[in-house]
DNA sequence: GATTGTAATGTAAGCGCTTACATTTTCATT
DNA sequence: AATGAAAATGTAAGCGCTTACATTACAATC
């Protein structure tokens, strides 16, 4: 292999013997070039191995063929999965995936944003509907489509492929006070610029409150997202003089944390106290006992995110918002007060 | 804000009353234009809200500061959290990933080169060693740098960034063996096309040949990377008329799967029989019983793998291959055989 | 204040593509 | 064979930057 200069446009059209207009039509718009000139371009391309060089093409067409994301962090399964999907959809229709994160931090969310845009991306997912009031500044300001996903809410500016939190939050408790518990704790991942986070809170306290039940401070549990701050968590919770009956985690990862604390220090579930979490990973039907949970179609979710954008690039104009389902899954680790 | 067209250079140098030259060297180096200008320039670019559009620069430059890596499969902790460490190092130092993934599939991973090359990626990160021969000729043609990560040799042409899956899997079995086990199975993933997975059997089967112990086919498992394959895997295993006092699983998620079908079928863990991860997930530690396993530094990795490309493409010749150390953590779920 | 050497700035030529528009070729009709 | 519309191809002007190189400004020296 020669480490000569690259082939260029120019080069094929040469080898070719045609204009470099026709070496980008075969490549652009294949159909639009008789099959014998074709094919003398494409064996000239072969011959050469020729490349093409995308940032030549995005500055003279103005489009990227790229998509850029910003998540909070790769380190979860919950967005690893949904991304996952994204990206393999975005692959079939020969997109790339600029992949950004921020760290749950919105200045730093800002930021990649613009880098995201200085490279070009045809299109932008963000997570959740909280973000500095720049970034939809900026994507305005340069018509750049986008979607906010992990969330749907039908009262929104702004396009979004995701679930209810708030509603899905809700059937935890609601199956919960049907199986006859009153004392329910819950535990969420920090509330601070999460309005995942925050709605699922809230639509837990509509419901206690709803049914006219006080949930005091020493049932509210914020951590990390991490199966040791859960634990932690779920071991202070139990510290109280009180204790519930049950307790609502709102992502399985905090679930399986409170469950292996409970199990750890001899509190036997579901008997002794029920636990319901949120998101339904693999492992979590596979636990002993295993988790009820609320499942979340995030492979659903990253691939309508994807075919939105790609829609909205066309210029097909797709539906704004689109919602998944959440349901409830009943497994082991909830039962009914005795 | 207005949806007229951005703003580019030469309306900033227009505004600045300055060349296009001075604003590009604000952005570039900025230290060689007089303050005075500068702040000119600065507040023009403010002014105007000017975003350097990447695909010019990187035409005219020849770089991009951006970053590809294929990775198998983002839906897997194991690469989540090294990649995330690796883009986390590309972040600091203003460079961007573009994610691509294979599905431990050689076409897909050489059609992703492929269009990384295209995207004009300063550097390029690959898992394991097992490449189609097309890449090495691609990236040796563009003289593009490239890392090999999760794995290390000392023998390879390619710089690496890893562990040595072959030794490290070899701890597994050795620390069993002086537990006193010598009817052990293993369980792996699909070795297929993967060199990781293939090195860890072989270690194992090496330890065991040493040792004058035959690991007979019912001892031997291949599954996909799942909780419900690898349990079904353990059921099968566990189904022989002879059964092993101990398994090894290369990885956690398998050993998860094992350690919960053991548990769900009656057996003991470790009493009954001993089993051992890799990988050391945050999980694991807190399994009941906690998971013996291989801690392997996916964070330091990432990091290493980011690092070399960065100097590379800086032309400062970092160290070609760089070995980071596997360690195992003695936990629970294995036991001295009685 | 004239004379340098040096640092700062400007000029302009690309980088490798796409794409309006102009030109040529093709082919169905006459 | 001549005609003309449609299809294919070619021409060339950018896209928005960077960067050699040329030019100018500045400051130190005599």
């Amino acid at each position: 292999m020669s480490q000569q200069k690259p082939a260029t446009q120019s080069d094929v059209a040469k080898a070719a013997g045609v204009s470099t207009a026709t070496v980008s039509r075969v490549l652009n718009q294949p159909d639009s070039v008789r099959p014998k000139q074709r094919k003398k371009v494409e064996a000239a391309i072969y011959q050469l191995n020729y490349v093409a060089d995308a940032a030549a093409r995005t500055l003279a067409s103005k489009r990227s063929a790229s998509i850029g994301a910003v998540i909070p962090t790769l380190a979860s399964d919950i967005f690893a999965n949904g991304i996952s999907a994204f990206e393999q959809t975005l692959k079939q229709a020969n997109y790339s995936l600029l992949l950004a994160t921020s760290d749950y931090d919105l200045q730093q969310e800002l930021s990649q944003v613009r880098t995201l845009i200085e490279r070009g991306v045809d299109g932008i997912l963000l997570v959740g509907q909280i973000h500095d009031p720049k970034v939809y500044d900026l994507l305005e300001q340069r018509q750049i489509p986008f979607v906010e996903s992990w969330a749907y809410r039908n009262d929104t500016r702004y396009p979004c492929v995701g679930f209810d939190n708030y509603q899905a939050a809700r059937l935890a408790p609601q199956f919960l006070l049907q199986q006859g518990h009153k004392d329910i704790a819950v535990i969420t991942g920090l509330t601070a610029n999460n309005d995942r986070a925050q709605a699922r809170l809230q639509g837990f306290l509509d419901v206690m409150d709803e049914q006219q039940l006080k949930v005091p401070e020493a049932f509210q549990w914020q951590c990390k997202f991490s199966i040791e701050a859960s634990r932690q968590a779920c071991r202070q919770l139990l510290a109280a003089d009180h204790q519930p009956t049950a307790i609502v985690c709102y992502t399985d990862l905090l679930a399986t944390g409170a469950l292996l604390e409970c199990l750890a220090s001899g509190i036997r579930v579901p008997e002794d106290i029920s636990i319901i979490g949120f998101d339904d990973l693999p492992l979590s039907s596979n636990l002993a006992p295993a988790l009820t949970s609320l499942r979340i179609p995030f492979k659903e979710m990253g691939t309508k995110a994807a075919q939105y954008l790609l829609e909205e690039i066309a210029g097909n104009a797709p539906q704004k918002n689109t919602k998944v389902e959440v349901k409830l899954v009943a497994r082991q680790s909830t039962a009914t007060v005795t």
